[in-house]
DNA sequence: TTTATTCACGAAACCGTTTTCGAAAAAACC
DNA sequence: GGTTTTTTCGAAAACGGTTTCGTGAATAAA
């Protein structure tokens, strides 16, 4: 560690320790001519204040936490990178967590977000959480949230996410329009609220369809592409076979692609897929995959820019706002029609 | 912020600030009635300690600092995760900071290493990083720091890296034994020392081969999607043409797709590809991708095991150790000779 | 000249924890 | 009983900044 602090420039310069600190942060109550012999010194022996004496004195951290259930992921690392380009700008440093959608995991980590050690928390919660009383904690402790993508519902405070009830509900449509007479929904969580939306969505289109025949046909998967290839297989060999499937999270589509490859059958002109998905890929697919692609840099860039707006008032209370960042649907080859 | 703090416990229970925080960290001194007493309370009135005020007298963090050009890559996310296993479960906390292939963003970004904030540094340089001097800065203040797959030459630390001259090798070979003889090595950074040991080992392998045809064809690409768009159109459609073509980094996988789509190039017939890349969805391209695929996670998960166990030990002094963790050669459609 | 005000700085408390050192009381030893 | 040792705890000094408040001198106002 850099052995050089505020008490060697104070007496090296023959000033109190306070001036010395005001002078580095320009205090009106400091000479031009001490600020600058003090900023000289300061540059010269390549002092940096300590952070954390800093944050302890200040109850400040500058600093956030982001916790998610994953970063290997399209969505999620996207979101963090715009996070971190709004904390960069704004002087914040960003801790990351990663929960593994485990509750416990999370209640962990949460716990060590309360004693000061971050200024704000942008959350995204785990698949399993249905508990809320660590967030609820985190509010009790003043500490600033924003969910992310996936809330918990019934919290006050900010929440930023995309419109995924309309996806599920535009996906079917779209499935119907092109003429899909029986649309599979391949789920994972039941738990989690946004994949319950898309799974209203769905329902709801099937239900203001004029085609009675739509009956809902939810296939529950799991976390595991190696089961989730013998569900599909299954699911494509049986009699239940769809001609429109909506994979509702980003992981069940290639273990699709490659169930439709190694039964041979032909996508679109048997079965039309959409996914919601971030994939770079989805438009060097074969076919191109159709996708509800959702705003996943700028869901990111909104949630962080909420917080530090909190973060510099004096007022620390959150409102409770819902903005919602729509997802787009990009058409592709995956649902076209012949 | 939790206003329950030592000096709280101490005299709700009567004692010292001194025992109370002997008491819970189970120090021999304190007798087990007291430490019951203590921890009784300290559990009811749900205390936690103030991180920054134990950093400050530890002169310890327990925090990481990971530096990286970008997060929404493949490679990067995977290696992310691989150090925040690795950190969680030695209790450390995990600074991001992007550097956006950005050196002065970089210099910036390791100063603020410098200063006790973190206990060590996880660090892949940014590709235009030619100057070592904050680098060397961050060595003398003695933080311990690893590099991971980008490193600079020349610094006595560690370094976890992939075998990046074979590969290039490995990936040359294999076209030329698929019989391809006029080879494209696509090329994003001169600067970069990984890429750079890639294109020598696609040279080695041209020159070591016995068809005397070879010539090196190193095509210079650039950051932008469009522009490499441009770039690898004209040579699909030029005199230049290749029969194989190497794509050296993963961002430039998905434009040469593109332009083989649309220029209507049959491959693997016509030309073969093969990419470094981690992408998921390799195997889901048509043809699907060969790839040399780094292990992006491992090499995490060692760069931060390396750390760590530096950081439990008294003596600070890094190994100069140089960890190469191999890449694997994926054989898939995009290179396979009918 | 007297009084008020501004300017430039220092002393010291403070943030919440850790750690060293000392000391009283209890226990063990001769 | 006297001495040493062990047990158990408290006082206080750190750690490195920030901030409040006070003070002497210089300047302005009266």
């Amino acid at each position: 560690m850099n052995p050089v602090n505020i008490r060697l420039l104070a007496s090296e310069l023959n000033l109190s320790i306070g001036t010395v600190s005001k002078a580095l942060k320009d205090s009106y109550e400091i000479s031009g001519e001490t600020k600058k012999r003090v900023l000289a010194l300061a540059k010269k022996l390549n002092y940096t204040p300590n952070p954390y004496a800093s944050s302890l004195r200040r109850k400040k951290s500058n600093t956030i936490a982001v916790v998610v259930p994953e970063v290997a992921d399209s969505f999620f690392s996207l979101a963090i990178k715009g996070i971190e380009e709004i904390a960069q700008a704004k002087g914040y440093h960003v801790l990351i967590y990663l929960t593994y959608e485990s509750p416990e995991k999370e209640k962990k980590i949460l716990e060590d977000c309360k004693n000061g050690r971050v200024d704000g928390v942008l959350l995204s919660v785990s698949a399993e959480t249905c508990s809320a009383t660590s967030i609820e904690e985190l509010h009790a402790a003043e500490v600033p949230l924003v969910f992310f993508d996936r809330a918990l519902e019934g919290l006050k405070t900010a929440k930023v996410r995309t419109n995924d009830f309309e996806c599920g509900y535009m996906a079917t449509q779209h499935l119907i329009e092109q003429e899909c007479r029986r649309i599979a929904f391949l789920s994972i969580s039941q738990q989690l609220d946004i994949n319950l939306k898309r799974l209203h969505g769905y329902q709801a289109a099937l239900a203001a369809s004029q085609n009675t025949n739509q009956n809902s046909l939810v296939i529950p998967c799991t976390n595991n592409d190696e089961e989730n290839y013998v569900i599909l297989s299954e699911l494509m060999k049986g009699p239940q076979k769809p001609d429109g499937v909506i994979a509702s999270v980003e992981k069940l589509i290639t273990p699709f692609y490659r169930v439709c490859n190694d039964l041979n059958i032909a996508m679109p002109a048997e079965v039309k897929l959409i996914g919601f998905s971030n994939l770079p890929t989805a438009e060097i697919l074969r076919p191109a995959l159709t996708t509800i692609t959702q705003p996943a840099f700028t869901m990111g860039k909104v949630a962080a820019t909420i917080l530090f707006n909190v973060l510099g008032k004096q007022n620390y209370r959150l409102q409770e706002e819902d903005i919602v960042v729509p997802s787009e649907l990009h058409l592709r080859v995956s649902t076209a029609n012949e």
